[in-house]
DNA sequence: ACCAGTACCGACTAATTAGTCAGGTACTCA
DNA sequence: TGAGTACCTGACTAATTAGTCGGTACTGGT
């Protein structure tokens, strides 16, 4: 899998941080994990509406191996598997919220504009003076 | 392409966040922009080792729709071509660096420590209760 | 004349990531 | 005996993302 592929030289801290938070699901796990503490595997699933199983676990296996997650298991009848944060999780969720604020200033922003930066075109409506014949224009 | 499609109903802030800066190099390209301010196609490419050009503008054309850059296109006979933040460009690059410095943590961490998890054993040395008696063992 | 450099476009391929689906364990309850 | 529950595994496929390479239009230097 990816997240046991790269963990390589990495270009910046954006880059690592980015590495192990990449994947679909990953940030909604991690605020899930957050705002509930401990999950099992079927509540993880759903609160995660459209996860399959198999990213599902998929991702918490990575997430575990990139010390995010704890993972307890009871020896029970009908398994028990419950998923935590770490401190490290718990952590990366704090380094999170920033760009999670900045998302949802976003999408009141173009919740309410529909589309981001095309009113700058709108402005200045160009008729596409010389397509293909000439130097960069869109 | 894929930020074109996206941008649908989002979970949570960071994943509307998320959307915009998924990607092999777009927060590389941020931060390279943060940093020097402007910055032309050319130097961008060379400040960004490995990347192809093919992935370049993908991502700067993405991030142009997505309102994080400003593109400044020159009539001269040489093109030129310079790329810079926008308002929300700069907004998201401050988002992001307690992102950057958790990420910066975690290399200095595996740097030192060489795999991720057994920090947290090493914090709490438990005897692994359940570990790999039970059912699920891997 | 030819090569390097500027800022790209577009077809094609490779690699990565996600989804579907069948199954499997280990035990309980009817 | 057969169904049900919780937590998965693994094979196969689809979708997405990234990389390679050839081309454009033009100029300045050798």
């Amino acid at each position: 899998m990816a997240a046991s592929a790269r963990r390589g030289p990495y270009f910046c801290g954006i880059d690592a941080a980015m590495d192990v938070v990449a994947g679909k699901w990953k940030s909604l796990i991690l605020w899930e994990l957050h705002h509930y503490g401990t999950r099992r595997f079927a509540e993880l699933r759903r609160g995660l509406p459209g996860v399959s199983e198999k990213m599902l676990i998929q991702h918490l296996r990575e997430m575990e191996e990139d010390g995010l997650v704890h993972r307890e298991v009871y020896r029970e009848v009908p398994p028990k598997v419950e998923y935590s944060l770490t401190e490290h999780g718990v952590s990366l969720n704090a380094a999170l919220s920033p760009l999670g604020q900045w998302g949802a200033e976003r999408i009141r922003r173009i919740g309410a504009e529909k589309v981001p930066v095309t009113s700058a075109e709108a402005v200045q409506p160009e008729p596409t003076p010389a397509r293909s014949a000439n130097v960069y224009v869109r």
